[in-house]
DNA sequence: TTGTATGCGTTATCAG
DNA sequence: CTGATAACGCATACAA
């Protein structure tokens, strides 16, 4: 069975093949990365020790000789539909590119973010892919990395004063499906749940809104604006709210699916009809919002795409000799139309 | 500014620090350390250096020494909102202790998880955090890490077979309370939907289920027992079966939210009422339960809490110098009542 | 074709 | 109190 009787209980090293070949260790380390002089009888058996021992490389010797340990840190607000797909995106690329992902949640908090940050480098992971939280202000510590040209890409959620390479959606493009079809259902007074105002994204989706009530020739009203937290409960205060004014909205776009579902909770709460007295288009569309009642009409996109996307730009920076200028790729949103937007057959 | 004019592209090593400082390697290490017999202007000199360099301690290198890496691996079946939030629970006692967290998906898939193991060992996590996929039907990998005392914590979906500390639910008991409340209501003929038939919480849940039954002196009736994979879709084409056969149910009990949600579907499509007709109950009680119509019961636990308690045990052991002896810790779920199962007032 | 020596960044063990 | 040196596991330039 085992005929050197050799059981470590640590690791064998490429010290111990050598050793129990009787030969140098740098022959055992061609013989293993297939250097061409060497000799076939010497390599055949330096296959078989190595197969005996169980000897496996050590990360990391290799990482303290290299400087590279093949680790990806993601930095990510939470760990919700939308971002589970998405970091499930990057460990699909990462495991096909050969690269392991450590995920940090920054719970939405922009120290923890900071903290993140120090612990993932600390680990030295190669590369960063972050997607900011939604308390985020600062880009500072992002900046210093970058102009120390480590490798960084933003998805989702990214700042407009950083020139870094960065997978976004197309939220203009995104807001004007969903309003557009508010309005041709003969919305007038659409509200917009806007969600942090300080975030990308919020803003992006609000200049879509606008400009698609300008272009209908509706007038902005910023009392139907309403900024909160990514908070269900937030969005059902905020709603009661806007039901109760005087000049009650007639559909509600919300940022995201979960601000939409609270929306949906104060208004069936008010007794209203939906989408008789008021309408709703959400986005993201995560499976929960087709599954309501009326389901609700949600703005569609592929976190998972974002996710392999972005682990792509960022394994390529990893994997070339020089630095790539930046890019930023922009993703297309499709509008889902559902029962809750749905007024004319 | 910077007195010494030094501003590498390389982060600064020790080196660095003692060449500028005219000293050796080995007193600016000791202050660093803060080891007793060093010179307090020396150390003091060391202190600015390091500041002014932003030297930082290169963990690689301390990893190769010590053979640590203060790096947990974690692999789970995939990231719905039961993972999420243990691996929430996971990165938070991480981060409390000081560890970092590696995450790879097995995708239910046996296979990718022994891919992402190897992947992880290859990275050099210094323990792992395992929940099976359902598909997983070996355990010898496990077996042959265990065995040479690799720390591994199994949570939620663990295996029989092994001998090793893991972090369950009482699904025992969280069955029986969905099954005594059903009987409760009234139901005498109550479906169990299974899940994966190799997965120890369908096992578990079906104990509490059948034993239960039996309790009540309520027959078995094996046609009423239906195995599936974790798949809504799966779901409602078993219960649309078994809204159609000649026995059909009165309640249905659900070993996850994501199966009886499908099974709801397929009520409503049959136009039978919830709970008059069929009550139900799921597992895990998902955000998205309470929000549906009529309101899903389910039995509550802690994923978070699970997560935690797991990198707790996992910490522990890492923290220890010698071999623990394995644990079982038992969470206690609560059954939530909706409106699914209510049938008396 | 194979062996020796050096270095990656750090700590620890010795001498001074 | 401080400095030189070996060691961690491996790759590689250089010798033989």
């Amino acid at each position: 069975m085992n005929r050197s009787g050799y059981r470590p209980d640590k690791p064998a090293t490429i010290k111990d093949v050598a050793k129990a070949l009787n030969i140098s260790i740098s022959t055992v380390s061609r013989a293993l990365r297939n250097k061409p002089d060497v000799n076939q009888e010497t390599r055949q058996s330096v296959l078989r020790m190595v197969e005996e021992l169980e000897y496996q490389p050590n990360q990391i010797a290799l990482s303290l000789i290299t400087q590279k340990t093949h680790t990806i840190g993601v930095i990510i607000p939470n760990l919700d539909y939308f971002f589970s797909m998405a970091v499930r995106g990057i460990d699909d690329m990462a495991l096909e590119t050969g690269y392991t992902v450590m995920i940090c949640q920054s719970n939405e908090s922009y120290a923890r973010e900071l903290v993140n940050t120090q612990r993932l480098m600390k680990g030295h992971v190669d590369g960063l892919i972050v997607s900011n939280s939604s308390d985020s202000i600062n880009t500072e510590q992002y900046q210093r990395l970058l102009s120390k040209n480590f490798p960084i890409v933003f998805f989702d959620r990214v700042s407009s004063e950083l020139d870094a390479t960065s997978v976004v959606l197309d939220n203009i493009s995104g807001a004007t499906q969903a309003v557009t079809h508010l309005i041709e259902q003969g919305c007038r007074r659409i509200a917009y749940l806007a969600g942090p105002a300080n975030l990308s994204i919020s803003q992006q989706r609000m200049i879509g809104y606008k400009h698609t009530l300008e272009k209908y020739g509706l007038a902005i009203d910023e009392s139907l604006i309403v900024f909160s937290e990514f908070d269900r409960e937030f969005a059902y205060r905020s709603t009661l709210a806007l039901i109760d004014s005087p000049n009650r909205p007639d559909a509600i776009f919300g940022v995201s699916d979960r601000l939409i579902v609270g929306a949906q909770l104060a208004i069936k709460e008010r007794g209203l009809r939906i989408p008789e007295d008021i309408a709703l288009v959400g986005f993201n569309d995560e499976p929960v919002v087709s599954l309501l009642t009326p389901p609700i009409s949600s703005v569609a996109q592929s976190a998972f795409e974002m996710g392999r996307m972005a682990a792509k730009l960022l394994v390529e920076q990893l994997n070339s000799e020089h630095i790539l200028p930046s890019q930023t790729i922009m993703l297309k949103p499709t509008l889902i139309k559902r029962a809750s937007s749905i007024r004319k057959p």
